[in-house]
Formats: structure tokens, C-alpha cells, sequence
DNA sequence: TTAGCGAATGATATATCATATCATTAGAAT
DNA sequence: ATTCTAATGATATGATATATCATTCGCTAA
């Protein structure tokens, strides 16, 4: 028989429940507060381990240009991330446009910029930041 | 008169010229040694201050998913950037394709997410880095 | 020409983000 | 129960980035 993996830990349970309820990106450290604060004693080794075990399947998304980390929506289904960021007040919105996303890759393969399983990030204000400027 | 912006300084067009002359994205501590291996004495901090100057004035873009920064290459004309990013080798593309920017931002748009003066980064895997999974 | 001003840089410290390594524990298969 | 592998613990450290205050540079105006 095949060796069942423990695909879903306590901890990664956990880590992944920090992130549903925040209902926005968190960052690393804060996962780790908010982990202790739930009695857990672990350290920023685990939490990366975690997120890097969720993110490989596709239950988180790193939001790289705040290094943050936010629960997929849509985990069940099969999904293209296009994650939309304010790069001044960090609002983040996850994207599923699987129209939009198609058109992105198959523009890069026209242009000989094949590239295959990947995640879009958009950056720019929203508007109300653009107002404020 | 209005008084005169001493817009590119010595060091300013000092990493400036490093990141050209790099043609690939290159870390912050990276282009610091550079620096110093030319002869300048400067420290990490002059190193993200000119950064900040040079992405804010378009000369530059950050490639936020690894920590780089690279050259723009068409810093003349008005350009909306497109950054294409190998998760596995890195390499790095900047593609100028108004159409294709256009669209993504006219998408949002549409959708309610209205974003301006964006940048898109767009990661996968490379045709190569592909194969040799 | 030089006095004065604001922008740029120097200098130092420290905050923030992420990973390497080796030891230990937990859980499934046999 | 034993054994094997994946997960986690524990510790240290590496890598990335910013805050703060002091000093210098370069332009403007007198």
C-alpha cells in the first residue's frame, strides 16, 4: 500500500486558519504572534516551512512586493492567481480570471516568453491612494 | 528661477551604470560591492536611497519575487513595464507591450479594481527550467 | 563671493525577512 | 513493537531593508 503523507498537519492547520481569518495578507512574524497567542510554541523556522508546504499546494499565495502571505479563495478549484496589490495602503485582492490570465501566458508565447504554472502580480494605487497623492 | 534639481548625481549614475552594464537583475548587496570594488565608499543605506530615486524615476524597476533590481531598458520613452520572472532560474525579461498592459489594466477596470501607474510582474517557469523538473 | 538653504550622502545602528543545520518526535506500514 | 520517513523543535545566522542624526554638496540670491 501506498504510505499515506499527513498532508494536513495541526500546525499547518493552524497556520493556514491564521491566514482564512485575516481575510487579507499577513506577514510572517505576525503568523508566528498569532500562533503563539493560540498557544503554540514554534518559531519563524516552522512558519516558513508551513507557508512553503502551502503554497507548493496552492492553499496560500505570497504577495511578494509586501512579503506578506494570504489564503487562496478559491483552493478547490483549479486556479491562475492574479493577485492585485495597492502598493500604498497594502490592500490586496485575489483575482480569478482564468480570460485574463490565458491571455497573459499565450501573449508571452507569442512572443517566444513561454513560461508555464505561474502567478501574476499587479501592482499599482487603487483610487482612492491615486487621490490622495 | 526655479532653482535646478541635481537630478543624477556621481553615485546616482554610478548604480545606474552597474545595473546596465549588468543587464540581469542584480541584489542590493550585490550592486553595494560593485560599488565599492569601483572605488566609492558608500554603505547599504546610499545603496536603497538610490534605488528608491532611481525606481521612483523610472530608470530602474524591482523585481520584487527576487529581490533584485534591474535596468529599464527603454527609460526614454513612457513605458508601462512587464516584468517576466523564471521562479527557478531567474532570469529575467522586461516587456514592453502596451496592448498586453493595457488590456490587464482596462480588465481591472472592469471588474471594479481600478489600479493606475502599475507595474506587473509575471513568474513561472521557463521552457527549460520546465523540462528539467 | 559668499552666505544660506535644501537635497544628497555619510555613518551607525537596528529592524525585518528568511534559511541552514542538526536533533527529536510523530505517525503509518509492516 | 519496530522501522522508516516526514514533520517539527531548537538554535544560529544569513540576507534584506530602513531609521536616525550628522555632514557635505551644489544651487540661488544677495
Amino acid at each position: 500500500m501506498t504510505k499515506e503523507r499527513p498532508a494536513m498537519t495541526k500546525l499547518r492547520s493552524l497556520i493556514l486558519d491564521v491566514l482564512v481569518e485575516a481575510k487579507e495578507p499577513v506577514k510572517a512574524y505576525d503568523i508566528l504572534e498569532a500562533a503563539r497567542r493560540k498557544g503554540f510554541k514554534i518559531t519563524a523556522a516552522t512558519v516558513y516551512r508551513i507557508l512553503d508546504y502551502l503554497e507548493s499546494n496552492a492553499l496560500v499565495h505570497r504577495v511578494s512586493s509586501i512579503n506578506a502571505f494570504m489564503a487562496c479563495l478559491n483552493s478547490e478549484i483549479e486556479h491562475q492567481p492574479l493577485i492585485v496589490v495597492c502598493q500604498r495602503c497594502r490592500k490586496t485582492t485575489e483575482l480569478n480570471d482564468s480570460g485574463l490570465y490565458l491571455s497573459i501566458f499565450e501573449r508571452l508565447n507569442e512572443l517566444g516568453l513561454s513560461l508555464t504554472a505561474g502567478s501574476v502580480e499587479i501592482r499599482g494605487l487603487c483610487p482612492s491612494c491615486q487621490d490622495s497623492v
